[in-house]
DNA sequence: CCTTTTTTGTTGTAATTACAACAGAAATGT
DNA sequence: ACATTTCTGTTGTAATTACAACAAAAAAGG
């Protein structure tokens, strides 16, 4: 457990705590930590969640199945960010999301419950970590708006140029680095591949845009 | 204010104090009411938001507005819930949304500086508070979530049916009545508002459905 | 380096949707 | 009760998209 400690320090939700700090709050937490293997599931549309799933590495894809089969990519989490926390916050319990893991993943798991009320030594940073818990959720809140901003254009021309509009922003640059492959692009965007292949195509030659691989260059301010 | 007390009793987030407990939150917090009236905007996209709105009476809309000035509803708010407190957690205090009063309405304004960061005096609700925050703004995650599944579904008829599948979930009932318009929904849902009509007709003469108004019934599972 | 697998791009066609224009119904105001 | 306004439903047409099938390029795995 040691050994990942600087990995959990460096997380926003336990930002800034010492050694000895972190290791009483896990204790109080319940947590533990899991190593995840590519095309693994953290959990599952109508699992019950009791846990906080902490990434302190890899790549998790957030989806749904559509009761027709089809896949929806709601949003892709990095290292340090985390999953199951509106699940577990809320009364109702029951996932209505997959979390897959894209690649190799390691997950620092905490007890809910535990996080969530005071605990009887209750420990000096525990209502910071509530607060950063809260910090979280948040932005994850805005990033679901971006998401409903990004799939809510009328045509696959609109929803890319609103996409990419929207990754330059977040990456204060008009070049920048995608984080989807193509397929995954078209699932977020709720998009059929190949029409979205070829519109890209078509911005490119318009000079609205460049790209090769996932580098891409947004030319015009939208 | 003190008419407004047992208003704000009834809200999730100060659900179970005294009045004289609530009257010392409300001052450690700068609360106060403002009163908004039909087609108000309580606040827009590009606003920067320092205070948490706490809808105590009303009915709110969370639109965007598309670069090409198209509308999305993103979700319709009622008494009791919060508006702002997403969007004020967060280090970007810029809005992403507008929020609309689609009827007068009357609204709790609190400092969110004020409620984040235990006080001086540190009252003994103030966790509890943040806790039904943290709890509030999960709710409205997994909300979101469900709007991405509904307007993620391929056809017009899908979107439909999930929507009303879901609709039927939340009231434990397969008749329920929908809060919104046909124009409303269909601004929710992304979908044109006549070819919406058309397959609601479509969906009902198939057996599928049926309604009046806005008072509906799903005679399938989904 | 070569083979195999995966990812990305291209194109034609059928299906779906947006849009416009209008008719009918319901709600509103007086 | 009537006129006016708003909301909802209907239909035809043009635009957009999904889908399938395949080609080309890139990545992976010996």
């Amino acid at each position: 457990m040691q050994k990942y400690y600087h990995k959990i320090k460096n997380s926003p939700i336990f930002y800034g705590l010492k050694d000895f700090e972190l290791e009483k709050m896990l204790k109080c937490f319940e947590g533990y930590i899991k190593k995840y293997q590519q095309g693994d599931m953290i959990f599952r549309q109508g699992d019950i969640i009791s846990k906080i799933y902490l990434i302190l590495d890899g790549e998790i894809n957030i989806e749904k199945e559509t009761y027709w089969g089809r896949r929806i990519i709601i949003q892709k989490l990095y290292g340090s960010n985390n999953i199951g926390l509106s699940l577990v916050a809320s009364k109702n319990f029951e996932s209505n999301i997959n979390a897959l893991c894209v690649e190799d993943s390691l997950v620092l798991i905490l007890n809910y419950e535990k996080c969530s009320t005071m605990c009887q030594n209750a420990c000096f940073h525990h209502s910071a970590f509530i607060r950063n818990m809260f910090n979280i959720i948040s932005r994850e809140n805005i990033e679901l708006i971006e998401k409903i901003e990004n799939i809510s254009q009328k045509t696959i021309r609109d929803k890319l140029l609103t996409y990419l509009s929207n990754e330059s922003l977040k990456n204060k640059s008009n070049s920048f680095e995608l984080k989807f492959n193509r397929q995954e692009l078209a699932d977020y965007l709720n998009i059929d591949r190949s029409a979205m292949s070829y519109e890209l195509s078509k911005l490119k030659q318009e000079g609205l845009i460049n790209y090769s691989k996932n580098k891409f260059l947004l030319k015009v301010e939208i």
